[in-house]
DNA sequence: GTCTAGATAGCACGATCGTTCTATCTTCGT
DNA sequence: ACGAAGATAGAACGATCGTGCTATCTAGAC
């Protein structure tokens, strides 16, 4: 995973694998039966470190726009803690085959379509409690927090500068204030109480 | 290009180059006279092509906060037309090479902070005209401009859909509306006629 | 007409790739 | 004690990689 973080699926061969770990590329070979196997598994086991990592400690906030916040903070809290050193995993995935064809690029949308899934969930969920505009688009509220998550993993590992975090967390403000549904009751508001 | 822009400049190979338009290997290297060279020359076209295809039209809008719309449009259109089949050229290098050390990081850190530092003088200067308010931070701004476009191109080739594009244009249009100057005049306001 | 520069081809080299086959050696169940 | 299962090593294969050397062919300069 280290490894693929930084140089890539593609650059995540057998025989580099096993000088790295300093065993024989037969014993390497043994334990994965294939390339496209110890791309799979490494994919799995990076799926494994995120749900840890990012999601676990995400979707612990109580459920509204506290939980939102949560889980786009725990994302920059996850390239900041450089829990893979050559930033985040999907990011790159998604960077490497996105233009391709294949199971791993497949195995790439289905993922992302999951993360982008979960945010659109939470935001629903935050304007059944009156807390997010329910006149906001969900997808579109999702897009605009996933998007400066994405550009502040790339920048930041880019410049190797953790500066560009802020301004993610910025924007993930901005955007989350900028939904915020207008009447300020905590309560749970009339369905026609919207004007315009 | 075309080939890096879907497989990656890894993916850009001396022989596989050769059999895509169907020379030998030595007609290929004769031209470059290593694989670098003919990685560097591959980054230096498509930077002709994004100036070409982004930066002329984009930059062809009037002075001001028309400039900055009419440049992010410029980039969402270029990724709409399919000017690369593989999505925005340097937006794969950025996923490519962001880890990484050496010559090919510090060209496409180099590329980034020309393209943020762009965004960020058009804004300033839109600023300067009264268009915008002085008061957001320009430096922000232009993340929170960049973020959506960078996303909508990964998420359109990724999906290979062009909806998501709307996305971008939808975030993009947000952006700059909350940070439109408060008065409506359009002629220079007073420097200190903001009431916070 | 001759000469030179450039494009292309063909071949060979050492390195690395994924993969297979055949040992060893350890570990553990019975 | 024995045997099965698994981890590891080593050698070899064909393929591809980047690169070098040596032709051949063509286009243009003089």
């Amino acid at each position: 995973m280290r490894l693929a973080s930084i140089e890539g699926l593609g650059g995540l061969t057998i025989g580099r694998l096993a000088r790295e770990v300093d065993i024989s590329k037969s014993g390497v070979f043994a334990h994965f039966r294939s390339k496209e196997r110890l791309q799979q598994e490494t994919v799995e086991a990076a799926r494994r470190v995120f749900e840890r990592e990012v999601l676990e400690p995400g979707l612990a906030a109580p459920e509204g726009v506290a939980r939102v916040a949560s889980l786009c903070e725990a994302y920059l809290s996850y390239i900041e803690r450089g829990v893979f050193p050559g930033g985040c995993f999907f990011a790159h995935l998604l960077g490497e085959f996105d233009a391709r064809t294949g199971p791993i690029h497949d195995e790439v949308a289905a993922l992302q379509r999951g993360w982008v899934g979960l945010l659109e969930e939470l935001i629903t969920t935050a304007q059944e409690r009156g807390e997010l505009d329910p006149e906001v688009d969900s997808g579109q509220l999702a897009f605009e927090l996933y998007a400066p998550l994405e550009l502040a993993n790339f920048l930041t590992t880019l410049y190797r500068d953790p500066a560009t975090l802020e301004r993610g967390r910025e924007a993930v403000r901005a955007s989350l204030a900028g939904a915020m549904a207008p009447e300020g009751g905590s309560s749970r508001a009339g369905p026609a109480s919207a004007d315009s």
